[in-house]
DNA sequence: GTCGTGATAGCCT
DNA sequence: GGCTATCACGACG
């Protein structure tokens, strides 16, 4: 049911690909909030231009130097989290950007913790938005996604339509920039808002626990 | 509906 | 000092 660390230790487009459909879920307290994962992005190691470990090991990428299985947090834009699953194997970097949620279960405490979340597709629909739903911080940076506070498990949802296309955001990684290493759920009205949706083509159907 | 822009802080040159 | 794997808001029409 909980992914175990093996899940993670593979290349990251193979693991972005199936944590579509997947649930993560996270524990506040005795509240427990989740969500379907209906996006996520692949950073796939050293030389991609767009991993943030493409210009070395510092202090703010070390986590992803690290064994897999475990969750890279950082800041951006001085004002958003970012949660990121580490994969491959110890001292190789790579990781998956989990961009938007579909949320299953503890709906009111995640709408609480977004101010502006009028709807339902407003709670997960995006990088920083599910970190504020989900009350990520950088005190989930290198936590287990096996641990109490939080974790991503399998029951088994339809993961629809999967599509890939270019990631989001990464115009300044040259060779990198196009590669076709964002994945969806097609149709998915908590897909983040974007206008990069309609481009990509499908690559896969069926559920998140594969053929 | 789309488009442009400001907020904001930690990291890296 | 420049940049960023973002979001919300206001100005349009």
């Amino acid at each position: 049911m909980i992914l175990p660390k093996s899940f993670y230790a593979r290349p990251a487009v193979d693991v972005a690909i199936e944590l579509i459909g997947k649930v993560l879920v996270r524990k506040i307290g005795k509240a427990v909030c989740s969500g379907k994962i209906v996006e996520t992005e692949a950073y796939v190691g050293p030389h991609d231009l767009a991993c943030h470990a493409s210009k070395g090991k510092t202090p703010r990428t070390s986590v992803m130097f690290g064994p897999p299985g475990f969750a890279y947090v950082y800041m951006i834009y001085g004002v958003y989290y970012c949660l990121n699953a580490v994969t491959e194997r110890k001292g190789y970097p790579a990781a998956v950007l989990i961009r938007a949620i579909e949320p299953l279960d503890g709906v009111d405490r995640m709408r609480r913790n977004r101010r502006r979340a009028d709807r339902a597709a407003d709670i997960g629909s995006g990088p920083g938005k599910l970190c504020q739903a989900l009350a990520v911080d950088l005190e989930l940076n290198a936590a287990s996604l096996r641990g109490r506070a939080l974790w991503i498990e399998d029951r088994n949802l339809n993961a629809g339509s999967i599509t890939a296309g270019p990631r989001i955001g990464v115009d300044y990684a040259r060779e990198y920039r196009d590669k076709p290493w964002r994945f969806f759920i097609a149709d998915n009205p908590h897909v983040s808002r974007h206008k990069f949706n309609s481009q990509g083509t499908i690559i896969a159907g069926g559920t998140s626990s594969g053929c």
